[in-house]
DNA sequence: CTCGTACATGCCTTGCAGGTTATATAACTG
DNA sequence: CAGTTATATAACCTGCAAGGCATGTACGAG
């Protein structure tokens, strides 16, 4: 499944927005989201083959956590764009794609720009 | 349609990406696409509909040109996630860093691992 | 070994998106 | 006026994704 299409799924968006904020069990993610279990299991069975989301088994039980680097893809795409919606937006974008991360502690690296590959006269 | 699914559909891409470099006729956008008449008018309703076209009505021909403001709303989704990719980048570094590399300097050399592709073990 | 738990998978059904063909609408052309 | 061009819409068909139900698999407990 294209990768695109996969996010239009509202409910492996919710999933997703889940596991945003920790790794999950199967029955928790489905309990919170109301679903049945196989429709869970489906759900995340898509996600995995589209590399956003990984498991690491305990026992029987499934633990998903997020992985959120296929949404660069997105993010590409979405590029060459936004100076659309606003013109100003130049220099923001280049702002976002040096996002400070506020998690770890910072190297005082210069945060690298993982995917550039749009230009535009 | 729901936003998402709007640009599930490659063509719909396709033709997002065309508009971006200026505003075209329906039969333009058919025909380089490769498109049917009627295929091209329907794609174009659903965009119109999800406001990520515009038309400019010049006699019996329609000038459709891109409208990019909704695309605002998939970056603001996107937005709490691009941390997350970043952070991967970070914590690469550090399983580099644990390794027994004596050759680089892993602080003094930005350049980065773009997008290494790794799937399912 | 048997049972309960946690999850995955197979099968079936249904709704809907996307494509095609044919027709409708609208404007220009003579 | 009739004919042509440019696009939209209607009607129909088809494939596939999403959901539900039943079953399979794997692990731990007793």
């Amino acid at each position: 499944m294209l990768p695109f299409a996969v996010l239009a799924e509202p409910t492996r968006r919710r999933i997703l927005d889940l596991l945003r904020e920790r790794p999950r069990l199967v029955g928790e993610i489905g309990a919170e989201l109301g679903l049945s279990q196989p429709g869970t299991s489906k759900h995340l069975r898509v996600l995995r083959e589209a590399g956003l989301v990984e498991v690491q088994p305990d026992a029987q039980r499934r633990r998903y956590a997020l992985r959120a680097e296929p949404l660069a893809e997105l993010d590409a795409w979405l590029t060459p764009y936004r100076r659309f919606w606003n013109r100003r937006i130049d220099a923001l974008e280049r702002e976002l794609d040096r996002m400070p991360d506020p998690v770890s502690d910072p190297v005082s690296d210069p945060v690298p720009d993982p995917v550039s590959d749009e230009e535009d006269p």
